[in-house]
RNA sequence: UGAGGGUUGGUCUAGUGGCAAGACGACGGGUUCUGGCCCCGUUAACACAGGUUCGAAUCCUGUACCCUCAGCCA
């Protein structure tokens, strides 16, 4: 093995275990060569990052080599913009595919060689044969197909007849070129699939060099062979073409990797499927690809998820060959222990509620000293301003207290974070007779959060200064779908979730936030980790991406009681 | 009812003839200036039926169920 070899991540799988089994018997030389070949006609999204990570991680795992590599063969769908997102993402979530950056339409010239050498073995003709004849010809799960007409021309007319397609002289579907397989194949795939298709469509790097373009069957198999790649990893819906593959290497007797499946990523909660992605940004359903809530690499890190979490999850996801579901929870279990080591603690406070500290001095202000992050030192200490007029979360209070609510309620005493304790002592209402403001009075011995006297109170509350506050927009995200399978369901939008965004306009910041820069998560204490939008955040307003909430025991005792009062 | 795959706790994944393991979740407890983190504990699985074997999640046979394939998409 070679010594650049790293450690392997997560437990094995049955991919690992033939690489190394195909190491120990010198097949290949040695070699471990991977590829990751995104189509460039749609972004990214959290199943490519399972199959990033897996091909760059092997590579890498192996002392190996990965290649980017574009499979541009549909030139109707496919375009630069997808390209570039597709590169940043890759970088972004950590993979450097050096100097290994390719696209199948590099090697249109090559494959055209190779089709000829086809022709010319009387493995593959021009079918004149219109499309929809052709579907019928092919027969079904369960019959035969039938041979066409054409199947028998001479190698000399298939050759004359190709190269006129090459060249231009017919419309698009008037012929294709086919493999010369079998009719009555029981895998479908391997009646005379087609080779070649006529478009006469301008591609985004050949440009209008070529009339033809050769089928994913076709260029895929022939692209990883010119690339000596060794094992070939792709998803489970390829494995019937995996026969298609071989033949097309084995007959043409050149170099033959290895292609394996595993099962893609399915996630609760959301959708991973290219086509249904397209729909949503399309029918305006989320604001983009790169919308907080959708599951593409862009939305994730719009949304303040950082490369590590996701490379952590799909690392403990595995890989197997069953289909399977994973549940949303352990990505957002990734995400918080990613953040609750790295990310600074701050305050802020969503649904504001007034609170005037009676017996404080007004006009008074004074610094207090927090701690950056309790689970690493390093980040030091900060200072945040106190005065008599503050604002806490409004669910912080509640005048009816139910069993199980510790915190701030009439009469009751609580700690304000790294503050003092304080004692709500009157509630102010507004014409409505909603609450408006609290009347408190605090205890100035236990300034910096501690009592002399050793008293403890039942829980600690975030808080802001009023006359200090930021002023900023916070953007709550929720899950994208009501049902954890939405994939499953007729109309996927018609279970979209009309609460999977709530904007709070109205939050109050702790100064310090100011300062934060776009795309950093942080913590807000006691509520979950947040990130400056890079979209809406202006100079004057902040916004705040929710990236996720942190554990909360009192949520579910809510929930808890209101389930039991139902009964 | 053609062919190719698959089936281990609620979820994901190990196991490769010898004590069914880990993670997430859920539940309970400890700790705590975040109802966070951390720590401890509980819960809970080999699809079914036969067979081989001293011994089977693992090997064999059969059954059931699930997924993929009838694009000139990938």
């Amino acid at each position: 093995m070679p010594t650049d070899a790293k450690e392997p991540s997560g437990p094995s799988n049955f991919i690992r275990q033939i690489i190394q089994a195909d190491l120990k018997r010198g097949k290949y030389e040695g070699r471990v060569v991977t590829r990751f070949p995104p189509e460039p006609n749609g972004y990214l999204h959290i199943g490519h990052a399972k199959s990033i990570c897996l091909n760059f991680g092997f590579a890498e795992e192996f002392g190996g080599t990965c290649h980017l590599r574009f499979d541009d063969t549909n030139p109707s769908k496919e375009n630069v913009t997808y390209v570039e997102s597709i590169k940043e993402d890759v970088r972004w979530l950590g993979f450097d595919w050096d100097a290994h950056l390719y696209f199948s339409s590099d090697y249109f010239d090559r494959l055209y060689e190779y089709a000829i050498s086809l022709i010319k073995l009387g493995k593959a003709y021009v079918d004149s044969l219109a499309p929809e004849e052709i579907r019928a010809y092919r027969g079904t799960l369960t019959e035969p197909g039938k041979e066409s007409p054409y199947r028998q021309r001479s190698v000399e007319e298939n050759l004359d007849l190709f190269q006129r397609m090459a060249a231009g002289e017919f419309e698009e579907g008037e012929c294709v070129l086919r493999a010369k397989i079998d009719m009555a194949a029981a895998n479908i795939i391997m009646r005379d699939p087609t080779l070649y298709r006529i478009r006469k469509r301008s591609h985004h790097r050949t440009n209008d060099k070529w009339c033809i373009y050769p089928m994913y069957d076709f260029a895929h198999c022939l692209s990883d062979s010119i690339e000596r790649i060794t094992h070939s990893i792709c998803t489970l819906e390829f494995e019937n073409n995996r026969e298609l593959y071989d033949w097309i290497l084995d007959t043409l007797g050149i170099y033959h990797p290895q292609q394996i499946e595993f099962a893609r990523l399915n996630l609760s909660y959301t959708v991973l499927s290219k086509r249904k992605l397209i729909e949503l940004v399309d029918g305006g359903f989320v604001d983009g690809w790169d919308d907080p809530r959708m599951p593409t690499i862009s939305g994730f890190r719009r949304r303040g998820y950082t490369p590590g979490a996701i490379r952590n999850f799909c690392d403990r996801i595995g890989v197997a060959k069953r289909d399977s579901m994973v549940d949303l929870a352990l990505l957002e279990h990734c995400i918080r222990e990613d953040l609750n080591k790295h990310a600074p603690r701050f305050m802020g406070v969503l649904r504001p509620l007034r609170v005037v500290i009676e017996n404080y001095p007004a006009g008074e202000t004074e610094s207090l000293e927090a701690i950056n992050n309790p689970e690493d030192e390093r980040m030091g200490t900060r200072l945040i301003p106190f005065s008599r007029e503050l604002y806490i979360e409004r669910e912080d209070f509640m005048e009816d207290p139910p069993k199980k609510f510790f915190r701030l309620a009439p009469g009751r005493e609580v700690r304000l974070r790294y503050a003092y304790f304080i004692t709500c002592t009157g509630i102010v209402r507004d014409e409505n007779g909603e609450i408006a403001e609290l009347r408190c009075t605090y205890d100035p011995a236990t300034r910096g959060g501690d009592a002399p006297d050793g008293r403890k109170v039942k829980s600690t509350l975030h808080w802001v200064s009023a006359d200090h506050a930021v002023n900023g927009e916070v953007r709550l995200y929720n899950h994208l779908f009501t049902v954890e399978n939405p994939a499953a369901a007729e109309d996927f939008k018609a279970v979209l979730n009309p609460d999977s965004l709530e904007i709070l306009g109205k939050a109050k910041l702790e100064p310090a936030l100011a300062g934060l820069g776009i795309g950093e998560p942080c913590q807000f204490e006691r509520l979950g980790y947040f990130c400056k939008d890079l979209k809406y955040s202006t100079a004057d307003q902040p916004v705040f991406n929710r990236v996720v909430t942190l554990r909360d025991q009192w949520a579910k005792i809510k929930k808890q009681q209101k389930a039991d009062k139902k009964q």
